[in-house]
Parts: C-alpha cells; sequence; structure tokens
DNA sequence: CGACGCTTTGACTATACTCAACCCGTGTGG
DNA sequence: CCACACGGGTTGAGTATAGTCAAAGCGTCG
C-alpha cells in the first residue's frame, strides 16, 4: 500500500488504548508490525462471511459495523471512534465474522496481523488485559442495547439513549449525534419514520428539543427520566 | 462456607475451558485459590448494581442472566452450563453489574476472587487468552440476538433459532430447550402468548412438531430455512 | 443546477402486545 | 392419597404500537 507506516510514527498506537501503556522503546518495535491504511467514506473494511487474520485500529475517523438481516434490512451494532478496534472475532476464535464494518467519514485505519498481535501478548501481558477490558466494555453495552429492544418501546428507547449521553452534573445537556437519523433508528430497532414520529412527541411534551439533525437538547433532564421509568 | 473445597479437588478446574490447559502441578496451586459454593434453584447470584470483585465459574447446574427493564419486564440474556463464567463485568472493568444472574437448577458454583484471577493470568498468559475467546465468543451472540430483535419478526426468530440448535448433517433434527417457553419468549424479545401462537403456525405449515414443552422436531429443515429467508 | 440520500408527514395496516380465562402438570400439605 | 395451590402454557378478543408505502421537503455534493 502506498501509505504503509515504517517511519516509527507512534501517533497511530499512543492513542489506542492497547498500547497507551507502552514505553517509546517498546512502540519502536511493535511499529514495524503495524501498517496504516487508508479508507474513504462508505468503502467496506470488511464484510459478513469473510475470515481475516488482521485486527484494525481505527486512527482518525469513524466507522460501523451491522447486521444485515435476511431480508436485507441492516442494524447498525456500534460506531466506531478512534482508538477503537474491530475483527476481533476472527482474531481470536478463528471464526467468520457475521457483520460488515464500514467507513463512515474518510478514514485512517492501523492494522496488525494475527500471528504479530499473538506474539505481542506474550510480550507484553497488559495487552492482552486491555483487550479484555475493551471486549467486556462492549460485551455490557450490546447487553444494554439488546435488553432494551427487546423490553422497552420505541419512545423509551430513545430517552435512554438520550439520558446515557449526558452526565447528570452536565448544564447545558446537547446531545451530539455521531450519526444520521437513519442510522440511529437502525440502532434502536428501529425505522426513521417512527424514529421522527417520537422525537416529535418528546418535544411536544417539552421533553428534548430538536437543535438539527445532529444535535437534540434535553430541556427537561428529570422529567425525560421520569418519563423513562414510568412509560 | 461449609463446602470449601481445600483437598486438592480439580474436578472443578479441569472441566473450564479456562483452565483446562494446564498440568497438573498449576492446577494444585490454583486449587487452593478456588471457592466453591452452593446454590439452590432460583436463588440469585448477584444482582443489578452489585459490584463484586469475584469470577464465578459455573461447575454444575444451569443459571441464567437477565436484565430487568425499568418497567420491571425481565429479559433474558444467555442461559450458562458448566465451564461458562460470570461476573466479568465487575471484574475486569470496575464497574457495576447491570445484570441478574439466577440459579434455574440447584447449582455448584466455583468462585475465584479478582486478585488472584490477576495474578493467575500473569504466570500462566494463556488465561487471558482462554478469556478473550470466551469474550469474543459471547459478544458474537449477543450481536446475533440484539441484530435479529431489531430487524426479525418473531416467527423468523424462533425459525432461526431452531435451525442454529441443529446441524445441518444431524439426521433426527430434535431441538431440546434447556429453558421454559417463558424464558425462551423473553430471550426471543417477545411473550409467552406470541411465542405459543407463532409457534403454532409454524407447526401448521408442517415445518416443525412440538413434542412437549422441552423438544421441538424440525420435520421440514430446508422448508423452515426457505421460510426464514424470504418473510 | 440537478441528483441523490436523508428526513418528515400522512394514511393505512399488520404485527404482536395486553388482559383475561382456562388448562395442565407438579409439588406440597393435610 | 387426595386436594389444592402455583406457575407455566394456551386460547380468545380487543387494541395499540409501530411498521409500510408514498410523497414531498430539505441539504449536500458533484
Amino acid at each position: 500500500m502506498k501509505d504503509n507506516n515504517h517511519n516509527h510514527d507512534h501517533t497511530c498506537l499512543v492513542t489506542v488504548p492497547i498500547f497507551n501503556h507502552l514505553e517509546l522503546e517498546e512502540l519502536n518495535q511493535i511499529t514495524d508490525l503495524i501498517r496504516s491504511k487508508k479508507y474513504s467514506k462508505g468503502e467496506l473494511i470488511f464484510s459478513h462471511g469473510q475470515k481475516s487474520d488482521t485486527l484494525y485500529i481505527i486512527r482518525k475517523g469513524q466507522i460501523k459495523t451491522y447486521y444485515l438481516s435476511e431480508n436485507s434490512k441492516e442494524h447498525i451494532l456500534r460506531i466506531l471512534t478512534p482508538g477503537e478496534f474491530i475483527g476481533e472475532l476472527s482474531l481470536f476464535l478463528n471464526e467468520t465474522n457475521n457483520a460488515y464494518a464500514e467507513a463512515m467519514t474518510d478514514c485512517e485505519i492501523c492494522t496488525i496481523k494475527k500471528d504479530d498481535i499473538s506474539k505481542l501478548m506474550e510480550v507484553y501481558p497488559n495487552i492482552a488485559l486491555k483487550i479484555i477490558n475493551e471486549l467486556s466494555s462492549r460485551l455490557k453495552n450490546v447487553e444494554k442495547q439488546v435488553s432494551w429492544i427487546a423490553t422497552e418501546q420505541v419512545e423509551v428507547r430513545i430517552a435512554l439513549y438520550l439520558l446515557e449521553q449526558v452526565s447528570p452534573t452536565q448544564i447545558e445537556k446537547i446531545v451530539h449525534l455521531n450519526m444520521t437519523k437513519k442510522d440511529w433508528a437502525s440502532y434502536l430497532g428501529t425505522t426513521p419514520e417512527s424514529l421522527s414520529r417520537k422525537l416529535g412527541l418528546l418535544e411536544d411534551k417539552n421533553l428534548i428539543r430538536q437543535i438539527d439533525n445532529q444535535h437534540i437538547l434535553i430541556s427537561d433532564y428529570k422529567g425525560l427520566e421520569d418519563f423513562s421509568n414510568q412509560v
């Protein structure tokens, strides 16, 4: 690839939680194992059924992973931002990926081969720990996602999602959506039409205000909490 | 506890994927770190919000983990059988559990303290690898579960679940449910009533036959596949 | 400027949920 | 040993939520 990266540029590594505890000398050794690759918006990084032996770490940009159902409806699993990785399934389980990964913006992605990461984990046991942390965290998130979709109705899911994006102490409670409403609807397990309508209802109740397509103001935090607890 | 286990009984360990690659001498050292505890049917092993520093490994019996939604509807996340573990959230992330774990049958469960497992991982790096494998596998499963619930309608979810439980080469395609239909409905993100009705419809189409409450025969595998692909 | 994709709104419909009653099997206690 | 209670499972009727399809507005990018 034209943009291989062999000049000991650590910007890829130090921003990655998996590696950010390592010393400079250690980073130098690792850098040689890593390739950097650019993807443009809309490009697929891997697709369903593909068996890859590579771990992908986001360096710049944003990507989404999604499932494609039998009747080809896509369901967004998660949005990844710099520092996060994908590809752990084929990497650690030796199974095929069952999801798709697509660049939402132009991206720069570091790749490491399965064999190399195995070697690294032997030398630096902390890397394994970091990976375990990351996987645990993702597990927690998906479990929450599935339980919301399974038990709550759409309007409540929206409320819960918004509440989660801000801290109770935050003064200006503005949620910045890092995806389109179409993707958001998919993530919440609903349709764009329903999402649009339910957002309207929450606005009518004076709980939120839609600033633009990417920003939503929680105008009544307490009220939104009450709503999500009693419906 | 009256049933602590300090007599170098390895039956707990060798059946556990995390440890089954270790040598006998190594097992001896580890056994001392492990407590065995009995739970009776219906007992809670941990509950939402609880911060535990313990990893629980199922030795005998079966347990289920579930979420409780705001309006107190439970959603089954997974059924655990011997060899599997829970508690990794508070263990590796130092966060509170957000799920409940309950014994479905009388159980025997091995517990290891957070600090001890950390030490073990330093000495035996393979343990970390096994944990990564297990977490990856669970991640894959939950991601599939959430995508099914988000995109497929109930009848298709049932079909997909059944298809997944048997191998295409198996002659007698009988699915043994290791849970009640009530729990199954919850796992599939629906209600017992809907599950009952949809199972009836699948039976009317001659795709399956309900033998009893725990056993379902797939009488037309190909037909069931076609059904799940085109609805 | 035009095309494309996202978003919204409207009208209609269908899926699946709720509530209620009833059936059944199991386990407990008299 | 029988009676009963309990929880799981099924069936029925009615309804509500949210999905579908269609059209039109809007914003962005080439």
